[in-house]
DNA sequence: ATTCGTGCAAACAGTTTGCATAGAG
DNA sequence: CTCTATGCAAACTGTTTGCACGAAT
């Protein structure tokens, strides 16, 4: 049985002494149903939406938060552009990028995540997250 | 036989007509003789011990005029941080990130090369490039 | 009550641009 | 001479922080 983010949260917060502010919810709430990536600038503009008097500085806070509570991951793009998506329990994916749409197609290959460790191996590295960004032009922008 | 960085970027500016000052010199030497990545602001400073009157914009504008002319290539790392190196007529390398010490480990696999082209056309994707950066503790770290 | 969170505004870092002057072709 | 490059300063973008007020425990 998997718990929802906002279980999670809630858990985090308490175990922190931390508190459940209903922004902080709305907050989760509308990142949790965001399919994909968004950055704070765009989950800001769609939480207001909703709650026009959340500010963009508590969707930023609260996002780092999910970070640090191992919720959420942050990856940095290209043009420093921080992107962030929850961390679902399945597997580590990396991303197929089209710089004509911009779009955003994940993927995951064990292989290349294996030949990843055995390089790392070879220069007595310890791993501890990695990013493969693979730039090109998708099927539909083609 | 090789052509050196410099003697390119002297025919890129003649074939579009730019002109060849003494500061686009010194930045390509700078430039050309640093081994691995520096960001615009290093190798500012680094032409600045021996050419104290060139500006900042002026490196930045020439880093620029070097990706375009196809003599450099720009990566943005993790925390909008971009560098530059040298594009070498050797293979394309990915990089092992040391999240203590900050090295940059380059390596090359073609293995896993050729799995990310096979990934790609599994989405029917054209790659035009990519970036693999696998982060964590490097040997001295450890 | 206390302590943490919020929202504003302002600081910040890295990058990029406008403009008058200097210099290459 | 003409046209591009330079260097300064200032705009801009995305991110981060200080602070007084407000809310959750």
């Amino acid at each position: 049985m998997e718990k929802s983010p906002i279980h999670t949260f809630e858990k985090y917060l308490k175990q922190k002494s931390l508190k459940l502010t209903h922004q902080r919810q709305a907050v989760v709430h509308t990142f949790s149903t965001h399919k994909g990536h968004v950055s704070a600038e765009d989950l800001y503009r769609k939480v207001q939406k909703k709650h026009p008097e959340i500010g963009f500085t508590t969707v930023y806070r609260t996002l780092n938060l999910l970070v640090e509570a191992g919720i959420a991951s942050a990856n940095t793009f290209k043009g420093s552009c921080t992107l962030f998506e929850i961390i679902d329990k399945k597997e580590h994916h990396d991303h197929l990028i089209c710089i004509k749409c911009g779009a955003i197609i994940e993927f995951h290959n064990i292989h290349i995540e294996e030949l990843q460790e055995s390089v790392a191996k070879d220069h007595d590295f310890r791993v501890t997250e990695h990013a493969l960004e693979i730039f090109g032009v998708c099927a539909a922008c083609l």
